[in-house]
DNA sequence: ATTAGCAATCAAACAAAAAGAGTGCTAAAA
DNA sequence: TTTTAGCACTCTTTTTGTTTGATTGCTAAT
């Protein structure tokens, strides 16, 4: 258990070196946070801290920065969660209560002006749509080469596609394919439509492809389309000073490539809590230099997907997470 | 008008710079490529290209490198566009030829496709749709909340969109929602959709804005989702030795970000060619460290978008353009 | 018209020195 | 026992100077 003193060095060790980025010496500490010490104590204090791990030096005679270690006993033993101002909370209010068309739109709102506040990179991505399970499927006719598809999941998502076919197709094909489907369909996940299409024909020898496929296809595409990463204010991060070395940069262009990794990373976290990986708390060995902060969301009782923030170690853990809970808390009152 | 000797001598820098991107010697010349002249004369040479203009220098005692006008020439004069291997033709069809849903698709995976062959940065969007003029809106009822929004364009383009209301819709003022917005935008622009409300509630002040304002919102929410700008192989840009300075880079990743400007430049191209925009050829301002490769593509006879490439001026236009036409002409035939 | 040869130029690499910031430790003060 | 003043020591950063090597432009010879 740390004393007092030590907590209040170790927090301000964490916010100066958030602010500037360079190493902080006892010296500096002394002067901007008001600690009735004198160096040397510091010095001491600073000392301990570094043998038990939260603090490192860059070099013999450098000042400290935060471990991971460090950074992580400042999240859930320092950190103030209510690091906002009253001109954000207005903008932010401002930014989520413009009428939007479809609540999907939301999440990108919202994680675009996340961007906006805290200056990060952030990205988003919608529910999970391929566990929901199917409860229904409606296919309306519109005429003889169009039909509508609606799709119904547990979670009450509704989804719709326009399926065109190269050849005439009439009520009763559409009343026998809604039994096919539904038959095969009902109660099972999203992602069972990627079974191959044999599975598909196997029942009704009288469908051919021609008829199935593009249903099939046009289906998967919709699916598909909702978990699309959304990437907001990549160009932010060459701001930051760790992003001078090339690098660094790099890497953090690689990750944001690799579509796959940032979407497990989002998708991994629990529901109901802000989830905070620091640096090798990522299990990506691509992440272990970066800090993520990623929060589910839910508009009313409907999950929406999920936000995160990816950036540096040396993130404003402090205002990142206050101005995702106060996101967190209006979503769920829209 | 250049002799041939400096011709060859100019072609012969441009397809080494572009090689090694380091300014190219007189001795370096004679050596890789096979000049029957002694370093002597080539430096004479040399020096007559930079007079004029094609060739400078990085400071008094270096090789030279390509001027922007350098560039002009070679592209316009010099340059070979039947510069792609066999394995690269066979890679290209392949990729061509898997099947896809819908032909908007195809855009994507010429452009990733062209990423992948040139190692640069490709850039795509689809036809410019809010000049279409809209040459027929048909609206289906699917039940009393759901209304099914079916566009046609004069460029047979096909959108179709599902709309949610908040109160019952019937048949009748279906029809009257029909003869309506038909009356109202047939054969104007699908740009037209932009006007305020008030318009569409002037003739018909028995319709609530409850039912119009949710159509005009998707509709406009569908012809959106097309001019959306598809971006392929950013981290590419990082391999080049140019982006080794963090000031190019951050410029790279800014100009990405300011997804107007790039769709403006992919906008702006002639049809049926290809344009090259090298340096300060570019409009914009903070396009002028980078050189820009475009074309506008058809798929038999319809047009289906542009596809560009961004990479340094020092590009290698020769593979570019080559691969540009080897994909446009593919792209034609299917 | 071409080329050999050479002085001049300049970036890049290397080395040495000086300056400055910060620590750790010891001994004195509180 | 806790805190602090003071100073030697360490290491980075900046500065300055030197050397090396590549390349050019020019002149005079071929």
């Amino acid at each position: 258990m740390l004393n007092d003193r030590k907590k209040r060095v170790l927090q301000a060790i964490v916010e100066e070196y958030v602010n500037t980025a360079e190493p902080v010496s006892s010296k500096s500490l002394i002067e901007k946070e008001n600690l009735q010490y004198s160096s040397a104590t510091i010095r001491n204090e600073m000392a301990e801290l570094e043998k038990i791990g939260y603090l490192e030096k860059t070099h013999t005679s450098s000042g400290r920065i935060p471990s991971e270690k460090g950074y992580r006993y400042y999240v859930d033993e320092l950190l103030k969660d209510d690091n906002i101002s009253i001109e954000e909370v207005k903008y932010i209010s401002e930014k989520l209560e413009t009428k939007v068309n479809e609540i999907e739109d939301l999440t990108k709102i919202a994680a675009s002006t996340i961007s906006e506040v805290t200056h990060y990179t952030t990205v988003s991505i919608g529910p999970k749509t391929k566990t929901q399970l199917i409860k229904e499927l409606k296919f309306v006719l519109i005429n003889p080469r169009m039909m509508l598809a609606i799709i119904i999941t547990n979670a009450e998502m509704i989804k719709e596609t326009i399926i065109k076919f190269e050849e005439d197709i009439n009520e009763k094909q559409v009343e026998t394919i809604n039994y096919m489907f539904n038959q095969k369909l009902k109660n099972q996940p999203l992602e069972t439509i990627d079974r191959p299409l044999e599975e598909y024909l196997y029942d009704e020898m009288s469908y051919s492809v021609k008829v199935i496929k593009p249903i099939i296809d046009q289906i998967k595409r919709v699916i598909a389309q909702d978990e699309q990463l959304y990437l907001k204010g990549a160009n932010n991060a060459f701001d930051l000073p760790e992003f001078n070395s090339l690098e660094v940069a790099k890497n953090f262009i690689n990750v944001l490539d690799q579509k796959e990794l940032v979407e497990d990373v989002l998708q991994s976290g629990l529901a109901e809590d802000i989830n905070v990986y620091i640096g090798e708390e990522n299990q990506k060995e691509e992440l272990k230099d970066f800090s993520i902060v990623t929060f589910k969301h839910k508009v009313g009782n409907k999950d929406m997907g999920t936000i995160g923030i990816i950036g540096p170690k040396r993130m404003d853990y402090s205002k990142v997470i206050s101005v995702m809970k106060y996101i967190n808390k209006k979503l769920k009152d829209l």
